[in-house]
DNA sequence: AATGAATGAGGATTCATTCAT
DNA sequence: CATGAATGAATCCTCATTCAT
């Protein structure tokens, strides 16, 4: 067995590389979180991935293409952890603080998942055609939070989890867990009669 | 004082067109609605304001000082404009109903304000020098509300508006003005005690 | 002999899709026709004619051998073409009215036609290659214009119909049934002596 | 005075070159006649002309426009020669004289010029936008023609140039004289009574 | 025999910026 | 003070061809 730590059939294979294609959508989420939508070329996502330029344009049919693939991909999985975390809690109490976790720690636990949201939002507020995503995902988070909460209580904890993530990211100050407490208990309280 | 207007000194240091500088800014916000700032260049600008593409780098030290500029003044009239509704609220039961009106009518009344939104929340998340924007902007909100609601309050309004005002834009379904009322109803009404 | 009309060594030499090559050869000169030389390549023929792009290579040796074959192929047509027309007429008379008609109906009848001349001549004109196809069409027209008329006649009727018929293509106004006749008695009537 | 032959402001004022605009639009042509129009490209051209690859598309609104402005020269010179030729005829003897020079020795003196014509009327072919440099060009031999014989003539005169001019350019054996001769005789002899 | 995968070269074009005027 | 001219780098994309299967 060679010392370089590669398969013996690694140097004779590569020109098969049948997974090139998700490699380069999951390199290209990397270019994106780090230079933005605006600084994601061929190039750049082809340097980063180790694929040759043309790859890029045999794998995908253009930019966009490539675009939309890279953000389907991230919604998800941020789709998927979000009704994970949901789908947990058996009872109300365990549902508002799976709510409660989802603001505080791990929607957007890192700023590559912020970032990303920002841009696919840029890009569906302008363009129609990654409006299907952020429709996927806005419909999966009621779904999930449906489970716990009537319809009007899921639309306005679905609003404020947006909000408050957005504002925790941007803002220079910390966000307040009792800000995010009082914001969930206010919400989900039974009204009063 | 001079009949037309403006200021003596205006006049003497500023010849030649002397709103050209802010007309290529206002301008530049038009592009970027149009075309994200992806799609916004010194030669897009310099066309859509009629003036000549050496006017750009002579009026601004390159792009991104434009940008700036640029976004530094959409913030300017949004902050303007919210401020100026939470500030005619002379009662709480008119605060509340100043921020329903925030939210279904006119925050992101046009489409513009809403991708220059996006825009400058994708470019603040991942360059620091538009953190001061957006910081600024969510100081006012907070002291606009402040003048109503306690701080806790505040922070929820604030965030519960920035997610249904994201929400309404990119839902393909109209917002239920219903939700929105109970949104407010749920987080500005005293605690159960 | 078999039912099906083919020679047996055909069946047996070429199995799957027997005339793809011959299919390959009149889709290129559709596509030439449509966007020219310049805008056929490997890629889009493969695309009109419905084959993989291995294809191409696999039957051709390059894109040269497929134009060539292309062209190859619509020489034979238009000079089936030609000689048929000639060989019909029985007399002078019918001979010169053989040439009207090819001048005003048929060799250039379709654009297409007109197009694929056009763009052989280009590639005649520039490499030597293609003059085998231009030269055997001008020999062939001459020899069937010989059955009726002197060798001189015959040269100078020969270019008179590729003048008229460049433009009749290229002008605008339609060109005049009496010129093209008049152009005929006057280079096919006995000289004044 | 310097040695090298170039003036002392040469090297200095560089950047500003008047006539780049016009030399491109000339190597261009070259570039066509020894390429052909699929081989021009601004690479090409640039390279040939000695100018950087921005430079073309400074000059010219993309390769579309350049094609179209040196073929527009070349159709200017190629004009000017037969007007010039033909409006040195004082008589119809002369004005004979010069249709034959035409044919045996100036209009496509060059192999060049030859292959020029051919990918303008190739062009032309498919593309209106190239007819208004036939149009012109044509309507300007039949101005000049017109000069000295009758419409009917002018009209088969000048097609029988175009003609034997291509013929002459495709053939591989040399072109009679007399041939040319007897066409120009039997077209414009006045019509036997 | 036939083809999908892959790639490096080259295609047109846009760009921010510099500089001479 | 202001700008037209100019340019080299980078953009996306298409291409003919090779090659392993």
């Amino acid at each position: 067995m060679p010392a370089n730590g590669t398969t013996p059939r690694a140097a004779s294979t590569r020109r098969h590389d049948p997974d090139r294609r998700r490699r380069i959508i999951e390199t290209c989420l990397d270019v994106i979180a780090e230079r933005g939508v605006a600084g994601t070329s061929h190039r750049t996502v082809a340097a980063a991935a180790g694929v040759p330029l043309g790859s890029m344009t045999y794998h995908f049919d253009g930019m966009d293409d490539l675009l939309h693939e890279a953000f389907a991909s991230f919604t998800r999985t941020v789709i998927d952890r979000f009704e994970r975390r949901m789908a947990a809690a058996t009872d109300l109490a365990a549902a508002r603080q799976a709510v409660l976790a989802l603001i505080t720690a791990d929607v957007f636990a890192s700023n590559r998942d912020l970032v990303l949201t920002h841009e696919l939002y840029t890009l569906a507020a302008r363009n129609p055609a990654y409006r299907d995503l952020t429709n996927a995902w806005m419909r999966s988070s009621r779904a999930a939070l449906e489970r716990h909460f009537d319809p009007t209580t899921t639309r306005i904890l679905d609003a404020l989890i947006e909000g408050l993530t957005i504002h925790r990211a941007l803002d220079t100050e910390p966000q307040d867990p009792q800000v995010v407490q009082a914001a969930i208990d206010r919400i989900t309280r039974p009204a009063v009669t």
